[in-house]
DNA sequence: AAGTGGTCTAGACCACTCA
DNA sequence: GAGTGGTCTAGACCACTTG
């Protein structure tokens, strides 16, 4: 255990609704504490654009020092959960405006610009897992899985095509919400999911029939198939997409690091 | 100026050859202490796979406290400089060995593992920037690079022709080794250059003549593009590479953040 | 002027590795 | 057991923003 300064006992007096922190678990006071940042942003105790206490209070309601309470609100803001603004204080960010919406779009048109087209619902169900889903989602069989197909438009024209894969689990009774057409990253604000890393796989393919139809084209046309994966800030699957992208004018960026 | 604890002129005692720790800058004591690591990195002063100082006497010659060192510490090993081992001890990365190596390198085989083939050099030269050239690598007209392109094969096939233009200031003398057909990252480390991020933009396009016989295809075969661009770890671009690859049987693996 | 985050200090103990 | 990095503490002053 940790080297416990004059009180006897620091959890007593704290009330155990929820994540706290504490100094009875192996898992370090910091993340701990981002734990407990999280879950408050998660559960919208905490809503984007409002500043949340300074680090010296945060420090004393959790019961750390100062520089622990730091190295926590770094991490969270590294993981894009706040911003940090010198002399005017800590704000929860929100998913759904400007940047932070389009995070995981990777496509861009001949500006360099991010696309952000209009988004047409094909199809919405709630079914048992398929063996690709299983595998992406890390889902055990007989799971439940929302699955879309939508479409993408820019302009009224037509350029990629998605089926996406969600673990129901996540997101109940989302079949019954009329917003499917919402962005994933909307989406799971709304369920209280916070996401964390992302990884896609590019390759090249031809349109099959109905792809062909769907996007306006000649059957056995070029197209991108981006198969992604996002994941959950504590690493689940959260969602399993293969869009077929038409290719004449945009291109893909893709960060090194 | 910051705290001065009770010595007057801390630096009246320090040699000055090189990057030091300096509280007369503005930069951050722990940025500087930083930039003094990847200097002796990038200088050959500390070697690969060799242990460096502990944190306390490394704070201790950088003139700062341990827990400033150590934010230095974070940062260098955040940027690939250093691994830290607890119990151990701070090792210097080696760029050209293990996953380091193929850091830039996205291309996967069905496995999902990396493709890492051999290489052919086609065409190696220095000449003066071309318009495209001064774009990516943010260079004036009349600045010099050198220009090489080459071919990357799996078992004797090739499967990749790259066209790849580095600042002749980074690399000088490059011309005149013999070892251009070295991967980039291995050159970039024999010139005392330290790398940082990259980006790189995706695009689907037809394979032209030229290109159609390196990679013994048919003429307007679909080929991805791939518009490379590393930066050093100052934020200079280093490299451009523009790949032109056969994606059969491998994707491109994109980490989104 | 007051309040915020950013930087910095100078220690402490813990967990891990290795001789 | 000695040495390393990992975590934690409890302060300080600085730079920036806002009323």
């Amino acid at each position: 255990m940790r080297n416990l300064p004059e009180r006897d006992s620091p959890e007593r007096d704290m009330p155990d609704h929820g994540i706290s922190v504490s100094r009875f678990s192996t898992r370090p006071l910091y993340l701990q504490a981002r734990d407990a940042i999280a879950q408050r942003i998660a559960a919208g105790e905490w809503k984007p654009h409002v500043a949340i206490p300074n680090e010296n209070e945060l420090a004393r309601t959790f019961g750390v020092s100062p520089g622990t309470m730091r190295k926590a609100l770094d991490l969270a803001e590294a993981e894009r959960l706040l911003t940090r603004r010198q002399g005017r204080g800590t704000f929860v960010n929100d998913p759904s405006s400007g940047e932070q919406r389009e995070r995981y779009n990777s496509i861009r048109g001949r500006d360099g610009k991010r696309i952000c087209g209009d988004v047409e619902v094909l199809n919405l169900l709630e079914t048992t897992v398929n063996e690709r889903e299983c595998l992406r989602l890390r889902l055990r069989l007989r799971e439940r899985v929302i699955r879309i197909r939508r479409l993408r438009l820019t302009d009224g024209k037509p350029y990629m095509l998605e089926d996406v894969a969600m673990p129901a689990k996540l997101f109940p009774n989302l079949t019954t919400h009329q917003d499917a057409s919402q962005r994933f990253v909307v989406l799971a604000q709304q369920f209280g999911v916070l996401l964390g890393k992302g990884e896609e796989r590019l390759a090249i393919g031809a349109a099959a029939p109905d792809v062909a139809a769907a996007l306006q084209v000649e059957e056995g046309a070029t197209v991108m198939r981006l198969d992604r994966v996002i994941y959950t800030l504590e690493g689940k699957p959260a969602e399993w997409r293969l869009g077929q992208c038409l290719m004449e004018g945009r291109h893909y960026l893709a960060e090194l690091n």
